[in-house]
DNA sequence: TTCACAATACCCACATTTGGGTATGCACAC
DNA sequence: GTGTGCATACCCAAATGTGGGTATTGTGAA
């Protein structure tokens, strides 16, 4: 069986060199480099061509946030475990959307570390349960609100990018009708504008 | 120690059965009640009060997505796991949308259904690892777009709410150039309004 | 090197859309 | 029987969309 070949940018030295001889002592795993930033990984990444790549998101110099991307630009179907203390919403949210796969706190024993290379390997996901929780509940609508069924069909279509006019004929309503359901909801959102009201939407989750 | 207690919907009654059997045949679970629809369960539920509900996406009369929103606005603790044949994309996030902890693929083993029980109960969000990858994806960006980086930055503010005021405020432009850059970013988007513009932004996650 | 092209920045004029205000009426629930 | 959701209508001012136009800069292709 041909191992799965691993990267690790990590700045800890310790941390750094006890994951790579976990690696390289684990049958089916091979630590193909090691980096201490991201500026050097990637450089050199490129060549190391790894199946999968477990980083650190504080990191000196350059934010792995940031190196996900770049290095996810250079690598598109590289798959990126973030492996660290963090786990504050921003930080996870933001390393997923710059293209990490997974997802781990530090304190994830070996035995999990290794379990979760294999998985994300295998088209997985892995996140701490957690990391998980918080994705799932990202998901979730903020099911109360005082928008009426009717602001909330209203806002759903607007949302959608419609128009007075568009909402009117999808809903077989006048332009005034409209205009007056949209001004409540304003009130209730507290906001002033069409577009104002699509962010608030998308922030609250009432789509 | 107490046993977690699961209640389970499930319309094949010797899947039901079969989970029922496992649930109260292993030390640490135990079977609550079995409903065979969404329209019983949603009757005695209450009176169960479970730890976790297991419940089948597809079932006879109330689909398993508004089941899943109804049991979760009368019990907003309880922690709700789909399992189900289905891991389209529709079915999956919708799922979730409504109040799901977790999904997994039918095919689990029922070793790792116990397991997953067990993860939801302690604050995690167990996945089939196809369901978590989808998941993830989700939150990924279309990085590539022929938007300038100019026009993404105005396209962002747009996407918060703001005016045309107020992005030539934030930017340090005029009105005018506001306008010319939002028309080409129409151009590019295939739109004609600020509320279009966000919504298609919002669907590609360019933002 | 010159030409084309895209990105950036600015302007005008005009039509349409939208936001804020105020008002009326009906139906249903508490 | 008072409140709330729903529907309609009107006005006016401000914001936005449409369709032009100009100019500078840098990049890449011919």
């Amino acid at each position: 069986m041909i191992p799965i070949s691993v990267s690790l940018i990590e700045d800890d030295a310790d941390i750094r060199r006890g994951l790579a001889l976990l690696l390289d002592n684990t049958p089916g795993f091979s630590c193909a480099a090691a980096y201490g930033d991201c500026e050097s990984a990637l450089h050199e990444i490129a060549d190391d061509s790894p199946d999968v790549l477990l980083m650190d998101i504080q990191l000196p110099g350059m934010s792995g946030i940031e190196g996900v991307r770049r290095i996810k630009k250079l690598l598109p179907e590289l798959d990126i475990v973030m492996l660290t203390i963090h786990d504050d919403d921003k930080r996870v949210f933001d390393s997923l959307c710059a293209g990490a796969c997974g997802y781990l706190v530090k304190t994830t024993p070996p035995a999990k570390i290794l379990e979760a290379i294999k998985e994300v390997y295998n088209g997985g996901a892995p996140m701490s349960a957690s990391i998980a929780r918080l994705v799932i509940q990202s998901f979730q609508k903020s099911s109360d609100s005082n928008i009426s069924p009717r602001e909330q069909e209203i806002l759903a279509l607007l949302c959608q990018g419609k128009s007075y006019k568009m909402i009117a004929a999808a809903l077989h309503l006048s332009k005034g009708t409209v205009h007056s359901h949209l001004k409540k909801i304003y009130k209730k959102l507290e906001v002033n504008s069409m577009t104002e009201a699509v962010a608030k939407a998308h922030q609250e989750k009432l789509v």
